[in-house]
DNA sequence: TTTTCAAATGAACGAATGTTCAGTTAAATG
DNA sequence: CATTTAACTGAACATTCGTTCATTTGAAAA
């Protein structure tokens, strides 16, 4: 049902999240007013209260949506592309691409959920990560499933995931659309590294 | 009671830099005020403005303070222990063992440094990102070494730098005095994770 | 047309912000 | 001893903060 009063469907909703998400991104969720975010929305700070009870709920809302999509973007590439039955490589490359493209899509959002943890309360943290540990095990049972089927050569499954996750995660840290190398290439060194580092044979 | 003036030495500017630190990287620079920074040190706000300009400035010189450390203890390092004669491989082991061991050791610091680039102003963070390039470098260097040698097997050496060192630093995040593993082993770990990636042969 | 009601305004609230500064304190100096 | 001086206090400042709410607006429903 329509938000606004019919005809033009609801837009302000998600007008409010992708400006606080952006100004959060820039400046910090402590830094960012939520005067700035009316005013980036187009209405007055009133105005936001019919979208969110407070700002902390805001923000929460924010990351939780962004571990969502990361979630359920996931579940749709292992029941699309590979399968459980793939080899342990095939299904290490294609996490480490989804992992690539799905953070590169969203700097905004990664930012914000890596950066803004510590402006949670103590329940909404967890919830956080508990959905990020859901994620994590995903690599964590390719990584197993590689070492049970003797085609990985690593030492610790749970550190190695960890080890992986900030390897990529931090590529969003510097690249750029217009950089040097194209990401295709991108996705192929780090599809390198990762193999690597499992000690692949 | 005489704070400084001489004969016992100034004591309350290190006290402000540390409780600086402790609360922003628990809370982050625009959520703490002058005033929290003042009671933790034990003195009224005001007194803060001997020590520093402006908050503005009391951040950069956080930051630029963990830069320099950085840069110093690697100098030391690189002079006494291991030498530019040394094969790759053994000053790539020595660099890995250095970055954990250093961060570590500073994890405050480390959450400030990498947390607040947004906060400084566009000069303060040029200077702060011309020393971490020279950090970088170091790591670079070694990757270019090991390439030239034929003992490196790794298509791009900036990008393999950028990953290396997110990964290392990553371990910040997660590392407990307590946990699972003692220190010497993750150093362990590590080193073969960074071993394989630069695909050592 | 009249009625209805969600959306949005705009002013107001107490609290908290960074920063300044005239005055107080007490140790160091002569 | 008296004097100097750096450290610090405590109050004050102009803003800004998150949030509330009576009121207005304008389109949908009757």
């Amino acid at each position: 049902m329509a938000r606004k009063t019919g005809s033009h469907g609801d837009i302000t909703g998600p007008k409010v999240h992708a400006a606080a998400l952006r100004l959060i991104a820039r400046h910090g969720f402590a830094a960012v007013s939520m005067r700035q975010i009316a005013h980036e929305v187009g209405v007055q700070a009133g105005a936001l209260y019919r979208y969110t009870p407070d700002k902390q709920t805001l923000l929460f809302d924010l990351m939780r949506g962004h571990m969502d999509a990361l979630l359920a973007a996931r579940a749709a590439a292992a029941a699309g592309g590979v399968a459980v039955f793939d080899t342990p490589l095939i299904r290490l490359d294609e996490f480490v691409r989804f992992h690539i493209r799905f953070h590169l899509e969203r700097p905004d959002a990664v930012f914000v959920s890596y950066m803004e943890l510590r402006n949670l309360t103590p329940e909404n943290f967890a919830a956080l990560e508990a959905l990020r540990r859901d994620y994590e095990d995903q690599l964590e049972v390719i990584l197993q499933s590689g070492v049970a089927a003797g085609q990985f050569g690593l030492t610790d499954t749970k550190i190695t995931t960890l080890a992986i996750i900030a390897m990529l995660t931090g590529l969003t840290t510097w690249y750029r659309e217009d950089g040097r190398l194209p990401l295709t290439q991108i996705e192929r060194i780090y599809t390198g590294l990762v193999r690597g580092a499992v000690g692949v044979s």
